[in-house]
DNA sequence: TTGCGCATTGAACGTTTGTATTGCACGCTG
DNA sequence: CAGCGTGCAATACAAACGTTCAATGCGCAA
């Protein structure tokens, strides 16, 4: 855990302090960490990380600030064209990934700066799904917000999963070694059509047919369940041990 | 927050604490929810609590269980032809949603259970991606593995992040109002190519190149990044306010 | 009725948490 | 050299936490 690279000893302690945050918050959750160990993480007191940002929210908005921050200058060097140059994109992962992760982890801890970023995400992926993008083609969907929405959350899935994929993949796809394997098989997912026309269909319809349930569904608790529901609510019964 | 359903007094007080923890776990995560607010969502005490399960961490693998059994047991529902059953559908997902919600917060927080889980779904997919299965197309890819895992992190991607379809979508897809609309979106996706074939071609003989950087690049920091990066790390060193 | 066992509560304990405060060493300016 | 602001550490404190424990109420067998 304290194996900070070397690189770190160039910033300014209140730098090491946010960068340390960052991975402590990804790693901890932001209730899981403590200031404490951010503290210890970077190598310095616990009373300089109060000193620097006055309190644990405080610092939990400044890592929001700073991975907007990177994610919006990332972002913006790769339309300006960098993405062409050559080794933009090994560079620009080594300094986005820990962001990412950070990221990924906010997302479900409910802070707002990442709400914000996934709804960008949003927007700017139903923009090109109706005006249409370079090489792209328009998608085929009538619900073109709900098809954005659920694609930035599969795509973001793959980040905020990403523990589960290093230990299935043997290499975490939040890192340069992991990083081209998932976002190959990602591509591999999003051409194929894994699904035959007919078994689509049946699909399609089933859900389809759900929405007459659901709106009633969610109140409606005395339905019967055909099925061995029963024993599962014996379960719920069951005497204490 | 104490909106529990009339329902729930139909429960074992031990069976009502768990459902409550369910709940409570999920939205709170495991180290922000509290055993005292636990109590309070269950409508006991907080000593009533720890008299049926000894600590915080054995009623958190007690919901672990319970989930891991509700989903086996709908799952072979299903498999047992429940599917076709009228109204199975809502019924099993009228149970197994608030489940659902618990574990893709377990599978962020680190449970063994949520993980276990995690693998099953891989080895599933990725049997039924080279053994074939009914109205399945043998998925074109040369990495079987990855697809399956990365296609069970983008599917289980649409639960953990369910807290911002739902503000995007207006309602929750964890919820059998919510679900037709997230279900559908995500058979748009996995059934139509929005790439180009050349778009195609060029990102992944980007990401392919990017392969000869990354065994480095996780160490090496000196590299040059060509653009604003100067400017970024400039933030870094920043002076404190 | 008496006594026993279980469900349930409330108070208490020690620890960890976030935060506030004090103190110290060092480099700069006059 | 004196004085002073600043970077930083150590300590102090109240609140919240997980956990333990004694006490109360209540149904049921003897």
């Amino acid at each position: 855990m304290t194996d900070r690279s070397r690189a770190d000893e160039d910033l300014t302690a209140r730098a090491r302090i946010r960068e340390a945050a960052l991975r402590v918050f990804a790693e901890r959750g932001v209730s899981g960490a403590t200031i404490r160990g951010i503290a210890e993480a970077a190598g310095v007191s616990a009373g300089l990380v109060q000193h620097y940002f006055r309190s644990k929210e405080a610092l939990r908005r400044a890592c929001d600030e700073y991975a907007i921050d990177v994610m919006t200058r990332t972002k913006q060097d790769a339309l300006d064209g960098g993405v062409s140059t050559p080794g933009f994109l090994p560079m620009a992962l080594t300094v986005s990934l820990p962001v990412q992760r950070y990221l990924a982890r906010a997302l479900v801890d409910g802070s707002s700066a990442a709400a914000a970023l996934f709804d960008d995400v949003v927007e700017f992926t139903e923009d090109m799904l109706v005006e249409g993008a370079p090489g792209m083609s328009p998608a085929k969907t009538s619900d073109p917000h709900a098809y954005a929405a659920v694609l930035a959350a599969m795509a973001f899935g793959v980040s905020v999963l990403h523990e589960h994929l290093t230990r299935t993949l043997g290499a975490d796809p939040l890192t340069p070694a992991g990083y081209p394997r998932m976002t190959l098989a990602m591509l591999d997912i999003l051409t194929d059509d894994l699904m035959s026309p007919e078994l689509l269909a049946q699909t399609r319809a089933a859900v389809e047919q759900l929405r007459s349930f659901a709106p009633g569904a969610a109140t409606d608790r005395d339905q019967r369940i055909p099925t061995s529901k029963a024993a599962a609510r014996k379960t719920d019964s069951d005497p204490p041990a």
